[in-house]
DNA sequence: GCCGTTTTCGGCCCGACTGTTTTCAGTCG
């Protein structure tokens, strides 16, 4: 699918048209880009069904985005989007990654200092270069410096929920090949991990060098690291890494489990494997000379004498102690959620209406939603305040009548103020079937001020849950300081819910949190945060890091069914 | 460049915060 390819070109493309400061395209650029990435089908299928006509109905392309993505389809280029990188070849994907550097600063960056991507830009801000250029200042170029740091720390890895589709893609053409048994992708992204490094993916077939001709002449790459008889490693033009292993049929079971990691848990299980008189390596589970257990991983496990452990549990934190003594959790499923408890719509910054939502929700198999807009202090996303509130409650019940096969909760996202108030009265919360309280303004509290913030919003009795309680993005924004411990202790005290924002730049809470939460007895609600329709698939991606936190499906408020749901949302109030 | 139960032309999310500034531009959400 071409779709994230043309969405990164719209996106730079607005970046440049904002650097020369054109008025108004950069957002038509951005909101097409935006489209195009969370476009439910291929665009090149839909251009090759319905020509520029259906290229025209995706929401935000017209006329000249439509010619533009017509021209990528047919040349693999955008002349226009040439001719802007030639002018300011900067790589904007790096820059972009450092908080505070928007198009402006790229901009005079690169006229004054040549400055194109983070080596660049270090170099430059380390000399104190930056500081004496105009409208910049030592804090800026300070701030630049710490940009960096954290920009660094993400390099190289990418969020799951970005390669995941691709991943899907390359699996998916694999199995087309009808040249192999067995095609699954191993390593990180097995164990969901929220970042990726680069892709592992096994196959069993018993034709290997046709089926890695087959992969190269049917794949787009930068570079070819490597081809062998049994594996082909290369840099897909998105720019991440994959490796193709063929393995043979008899040994899969034993391959999977070993390049399906941790590290850290392979070496925990080699040693358990060494006291029981065995050898584990990815070639067999061995007694002696004898191959004992291969085919499959539950062989293996069971051989060494424990159950089955989900890929998502196997991260070296106790997971092997816990099947040995028969104490695994039995961890939530992906087919468990009922319900999603954080929707926007076109009410506030979301893009499709309720009934969009609501019908698109019902067809992903969920019985219920809320709706969750933003509320009046976050003004850019037109945010409710009581009256429009109001009269979303009415809209909403007036829906309800009309619609069958999903119920459609009446709710909101309310902001948490500088002192843990909120910016909605209690009165009208009352009224509200969901209410969500978040943090988004004033992220440089110290940790102190943050956590009383928190734990004074939470003890408002019509505060049901408590959305991405950490405020991270993925890459691009630390989490505020908050006193995690101290935050758990007070939602299971007042009853609290917390959030496992599901969102791919978000999944807040994260993985070690979510079990510590779950651990003291804390219900989780696990929300896709849709703000459209295509958003729903992102509930995978919370449902993952819950396994991952040794979630049980008792834990989660939204895998209750309807009624008991609202029983356990009455209780606090 | 997109879009239309306020418009086929004339609008386009807007307020807070930061750091550089003597009145504002850039960035973020």
């Amino acid at each position: 699918m071409k779709n994230q390819e043309i969405a990164k070109i719209l996106y730079n493309m607005a970046t440049y048209l904002a650097m020369e400061d054109v008025p108004f395209k950069p957002q038509a650029y951005e909101r097409a880009a935006m489209a195009l990435e969370s476009l439910g089908e291929d665009v090149e299928g839909l251009y090759k069904k319905e020509g520029m006509k259906g290229l025209e109905k995706i929401p935000g392309v017209g006329r000249g985005i439509a010619e533009k993505i017509e021209e990528y389809l047919k040349t693999d280029k955008v002349k226009e989007y040439e001719k802007m990188r030639k002018t300011m070849p900067v790589n904007m994907d790096e820059l972009g990654l450092v908080e505070g550097i928007g198009p402006k600063m790229m901009r005079d960056l690169w006229k004054h200092l040549k400055v194109k991507d983070l080596k660049t830009l270090e170099a430059a801000a380390k000399v104190g270069k930056i500081q004496k250029l105009p409208h910049f200042g030592l804090k800026t170029e300070q701030n630049i410096l710490n940009g960096i740091a954290f920009a660094k720390k993400s390099k190289g890895r990418w969020l799951l929920g970005t390669i995941y589709p691709y991943m899907e893609e390359i699996v998916a053409l694999l199995k087309d090949s009808n040249l192999v048994k067995e095609a699954v992708a191993a390593g990180s992204i097995r164990r969901m991990k929220e970042t990726i490094g680069d892709v592992d993916i096994l196959v069993t077939t018993k034709k290997p060098k046709e089926i890695i001709e087959y992969f190269l002449s049917h794949m787009k790459y930068s570079k070819l690291w490597g081809k062998g008889p049994t594996k082909v490693s290369l840099r897909t033009l998105q720019g991440f890494d994959i490796d193709v292993r063929v393995l043979d049929e008899e040994v899969f079971g034993v391959g999977l489990q070993y390049f399906t990691g941790s590290k850290e848990h392979n070496v925990k299980l080699r040693t358990h494997a060494i006291q029981k008189g065995y050898k584990l390596s990815e070639y067999g589970l061995f007694k002696g000379k004898k191959r004992i257990a291969c085919k499959t991983e539950e062989e293996v496990y069971k051989a060494l004498g424990m159950p089955y452990i989900e890929p998502e549990m196997r991260e070296d934190t106790g997971e092997i102690e816990a099947a040995l003594r028969g104490k695994l959790p039995k961890v939530i499923g992906y087919d468990s959620l009922k319900g999603d408890l954080q929707v926007q719509t076109d009410w506030s910054d979301g893009n499709n209406s309720i009934e969009e939502m609501a019908k698109e929700a019902k067809a992903q198999g969920l019985e219920y939603i809320a709706i969750t807009d933003h509320t009046r202090d976050l003004a850019m996303t037109g945010g409710s305040d009581e009256k429009k509130l109001l009269r979303q409650m009415a809209a909403i019940d007036k829906l309800n009548r009309k619609i069958s096969g999903i119920k459609i909760l009446k709710g909101a996202e309310v902001n948490i103020r500088r002192d843990g108030t909120l910016d909605i009265a209690n009165e009208v919360l009352a009224k509200l079937d969901v209410v969500g309280v978040s943090v988004h303004t004033l992220f440089k509290m110290t940790q102190k001020d943050m956590t009383e913030r928190i734990i004074r919003a939470i003890r408002n009795p019509h505060v049901d849950i408590l959305f991405h309680p950490t405020g991270r993005l993925i890459h691009e924004r630390e989490p505020y300081a908050l006193d995690m411990d101290a935050l758990i202790k007070e939602a299971r005290k007042t009853g609290t819910v917390l959030e496992a924002n599901a969102s791919p730049r978000r999944l807040d809470l994260k993985d070690t949190d979510i079990k510590k939460a779950v651990q003291a007895g804390v219900k989780l609600s696990i929300d896709s945060d849709s703000h459209r329709k295509e958003h729903f698939r992102f509930l995978k991606f919370g449902i993952a890091q819950a396994r991952r936190g040794w979630v049980e499906k008792n834990d989660v408020i939204n895998a209750l069914s309807f009624n008991r749901l609202l029983d356990i949302l009455a209780r606090k109030r």
